[in-house]
DNA sequence: CTTTAATTTTATCCTTTGGTAAAATATATC
DNA sequence: GATATATTTTACCAAAGGATAAAATTAAAG
């Protein structure tokens, strides 16, 4: 229940040639990807806490017995899982160069965005209700690493500002909005769903949300 | 575990007056109030399933069967904490009036959401469950109600464009980029302190939060 | 004050759930 | 194809969690 501890960030030792046992027959790698998956999804329902191993075990089409054997525990999942998303959350991030105009950067940046809430649903979802739980994993993260690349960014984007490219926005409001917006048409599908009957899969809607979320936004930021 | 059933919506019968039993002791009052509140922080941190009635309780300072003689179950009382948070939730949208002009009802409107997100940030989280969890019990009124409402107001949208007062924007986009924004402040609540160090509470950055949202979705639609 | 009704506590039940042990089966290596 | 290793299954267990019963206490009404 205490679930906080290390959170060895940018993936784990890996422990690839020499070290210790043997790593990774094909079926060992073929079932912890079948896990991953089915844990990403059933944690994007139901928190960590409320997912349940055997609920995980069932989609993934094994026993709970057999799951445990390949994470031995349902925290070490969790993690595994949080560990998967937050690189792939992170990166886009990453990527804003001051170099190039506001323009092009924060439109690929948008796009990148809303691309991962097409292409990554429920991992989404696993990330907001890690934070809505309190991060009782991530805050560390939070604190230290993702703090510091949203200084560095937000700094970037203070220079498009000061360069007169940008209006005068303030940088950490406009990266939140960012993220809200486009993270929403991953954690609110239901609620989308109802209301117009499509979701980002749809190839169409979600050339057409992209192009509208980037309408309103750069027309809100740009000079 | 099923949890779906009717959602008599616009609060229950209520059954003041005459009827059956007598109702509402100041102790029953004040007890299912501490219990309400208490429950809604802990479904907000840990979902309808992850939330635990042991928690519940202790976060009311009351034992469980003591809660369960105010409600009969974990369903029971989670249904009662919807159905607070959805009336309150829904009462903005429904007051944009064509009337008026774009600019001083969506204005209006988006200050009444961050307000909803500064005083009930934890009900904001319940609904972002519920959602995520594929909305098992306010599916039904998604489906309906909420879908009737913001096709009505989406109506409101469209003629403030033809009429020219407002930029060419997709009504549903544009609500749900309202929400999107300014439920992320609640939502997130964790992760903006973690990259900010401020949250809604603190008056002053409620306003430069409110302010700046504001100010570039008014550029982003506006004429 | 009693008497009655409302509230709270204590003890308990049954199911679910995370996790283990050990046997059984399959896979790989020589 | 025999042997060692990796994987899967079967049978459990202890703790947690939703819920009930009934006794004990407190508050309200007359």
């Amino acid at each position: 229940m205490t679930l906080h501890q290390g959170f060895p960030l940018p993936a784990e030792p890996d422990a690839d040639q020499a070290g210790g046992k043997r790593r990774d027959s094909r079926i060992q790698v073929r079932n912890r990807e079948k896990i991953l998956e089915a844990a990403t999804e059933i944690f994007s329902m139901y928190g960590y806490r409320g997912a349940t191993l055997d609920q995980i075990a069932e989609k993934a089409a094994m026993s709970k017995p057999n799951l445990l054997y390949y994470f031995s525990s349902k925290q070490e999942l969790y993690l595994a899982v949080l560990r998967d998303i937050l690189e792939i959350w992170l990166q886009p991030l990453k990527e804003l160069d001051e170099r190039e105009s506001p323009e092009r950067e924060i439109s690929a940046y948008i796009d990148q965005k809303i691309r991962f809430s097409q292409l990554y649903p429920t991992a989404s979802r696993v990330f907001a209700n890690e934070i809505a739980a309190g991060a009782p994993v991530l805050k560390p993260v939070l604190d230290s690493y993702l703090r510091d690349i949203v200084k560095k960014k937000a700094r970037v984007i203070r220079k498009w500002v000061k360069r007169g490219e940008l209006a005068d926005v303030d940088p950490y409001h406009l990266i939140m909005m960012i993220w809200a917006v486009t993270q929403h048409y991953a954690d609110f599908a239901v609620q989308i769903d109802s209301l117009l009957g499509k979701s980002l899969d749809d190839e169409k809607f979600y050339n057409q949300t992209r192009k509208h979320i980037k309408r309103i936004l750069m027309r809100g930021i740009l000079k």
